[in-house]
RNA sequence: GGCGCGAUAGCAAAAUGGUUAUGCAGCGGCCUGCAAAGCCGUAGACGCCAGUUCGAUUCUGGCUCGCGCCUCCA
């Protein structure tokens, strides 16, 4: 039994699926118009651990996890660079692609593009203005009226006396309430555009998920992921959206992950402190990357530094650690296992990876006690569950280390040194490495080394 | 101004109404020529004040501090 923590009812519920075996999930992907950071890193390793684990768990999973490829931030960044848009999001997406194959993130079943979807916005806007719940103002935008629909604001607890439309933004003169939001922008000079039964335009930002959640799954289904920072407004008005249109709850269960943060403060595009994933990955291995992440809970804010991402370096190395030089088959995981149990139990619990990951650490312990092959190769299947341990040991021990020196010679060298007491040479020999970051260890069956 | 979240040992980070989290760092051993890795042992914690309870870090209330949302943001 798997327990989610619910944004919408702010309790861990049991999750039922709407079919039997069956899980819907859709996540809010990105805005392709720059690198990704460590914020959006989180979001992929997030969720792609949460399919990964209903996988396991037996449910075939459908995870669509969207790509807004059109909207102002992007249409600005196509301008400043004289670039098209379409050059620019396509550019953008290759790097996100890239990015989330080094963390380890399993493609997501689809990830549909705004722009291959606005026949299916377009429809929807319709559908909102037959119902009452939008309308055409006289700019020629589409808004949605905020006030037709009584359960606004049940997702993120707000409640409409209570927001404050307008304390730092403009409010749009053309609104018929200011709380309203925009459906469809009509077109405005050398911007891109669609025909629509109101004049060319393009979409909101908020419509388009709820169109390709509907297309792709269904006007209800299970779950919808995506940012904290995504609860209000946008997860907000997808719900006025899609259930004001098809007259149904939209997601059962709605998952918000926390924060990365910098010195205690929202890493964030806006406040500029947010590093790439990119310049991260210069300096530390993409699966410590993903290690840090997975230590702490998904809801837990997260503060990023060069020192933690040490931390989560020498940690994993001890896992690597535990399972070099012993003789791992790929295996299924064996849950009979107690400790294969806690696991199950720490990742049923809302995807509690710290409690999961602890137990990896109980595991090696063992392991380096007993060198069993038979724990070895159930902490290896364990781990692969939410993408860890995956590559051989070695490879992650030694890295593609460059450098001149030949490091074999160098410890055969050092060995006849030893052989011949001179302890001295021996040590000179074992310093220079380690000024190349080589750190060398000496095992009853030879000497071994791996990269600092 | 409204709403929400958090405060755990030197650092990071979970669980839990009474019993070892876990990783790093520390201390003492073992191993080693010395190291490294590993093993064994050990110390160290639940922001403050009340309340509930036989017993609270864990539940309730208040306070302090930090963070987030109310605006584009994962």
């Amino acid at each position: 039994m798997i327990k989610i923590y619910n944004s919408l009812s702010k309790n861990k519920e049991t999750f039922k699926p709407i079919q039997k075996g069956q899980v819907n999930m859709y996540v809010c992907g990105m805005t392709v118009y720059d690198l990704c950071h460590i914020g959006h890193a989180r979001v992929m390793i997030i969720f792609d651990v949460v399919r990964r684990w209903f996988d396991i768990s037996g449910y075939s999973v459908n995870y669509i996890r969207n790509i807004t490829d059109i909207d102002d931030k992007i249409i600005n960044r196509s301008i400043q660079n004289n670039e098209t848009i379409q050059s620019l999001t396509q550019r953008y997406i290759n790097e996100m692609n890239a990015d989330a194959k080094v963390l380890g993130v399993i493609s997501p079943s689809r990830e549909p593009k705004a722009t291959e979807h606005i026949k299916e916005m377009i429809s929807m806007i319709q559908r909102l203005i037959e119902k009452q719940h939008a309308y055409l103002a006289k700019n020629g935008d589409i808004f949605y009226s905020v006030r037709s629909f009584n359960e606004y604001g049940k997702l993120s607890g707000k409640s409409i006396e209570e927001l404050r439309a307008g304390e730092r933004v403009d409010i749009d003169q053309n609104k018929h309430d200011e709380l309203d939001f925009v459906l469809w922008k009509s077109a405005k000079l050398n911007e891109p555009s669609w025909d629509s039964p109101w004049g060319k335009g393009r979409p909101g930002w908020h419509i388009e998920c709820s169109a390709m959640s509907s297309h792709y799954l269904g006007h209800h289904f299970d779950i919808h992921g995506g940012g904290q920072d995504l609860q209000f407004p946008h997860h907000e008005n997808e719900i006025a959206q899609s259930e004001a249109a098809h007259e149904c709850k939209m997601a059962n269960y709605w998952m918000h992950n926390g924060f990365v943060r910098i010195d205690d403060e929202k890493m964030s595009k806006s406040l500029g402190n947010f590093f790439t994933i990119r310049t991260v990955l210069e300096k530390f291995d993409p699966e410590v990357v993903r290690f840090f992440i997975l230590r702490a809970h998904y809801r837990s804010p997260l503060n990023y530094s060069d020192a933690h991402l040490d931390d989560a370096k020498i940690a994993l190395q001890r896992l690597y650690v535990s399972i070099r030089g012993v003789n791992i088959k790929h295996s299924d995981v064996d849950w009979s296992h107690p400790l294969a149990n806690k696991f199950k139990e720490a990742m049923d619990d809302d995807f509690n990876t710290p409690e999961a990951i602890s137990v990896l650490f109980e595991l090696a312990n063992e392991i380096n006690k007993n060198k069993s092959v038979l724990l070895a190769n159930l902490l290896k299947s364990l781990a692969k569950t939410i993408g860890l341990l995956e590559r051989d040991p070695e490879t992650f021990l030694k890295g593609d280390i460059k450098i001149s020196l030949d490091i074999d010679a160098l410890i055969s060298q050092r060995h006849e040194a030893k052989a011949n007491k001179d302890f001295k040479e021996a040590d000179r020999i074992r310093s220079l490495l380690l000024e190349n970051g080589i750190v060398l260890e000496d095992t009853s069956h030879g000497t071994i080394w791996r990269k600092e």
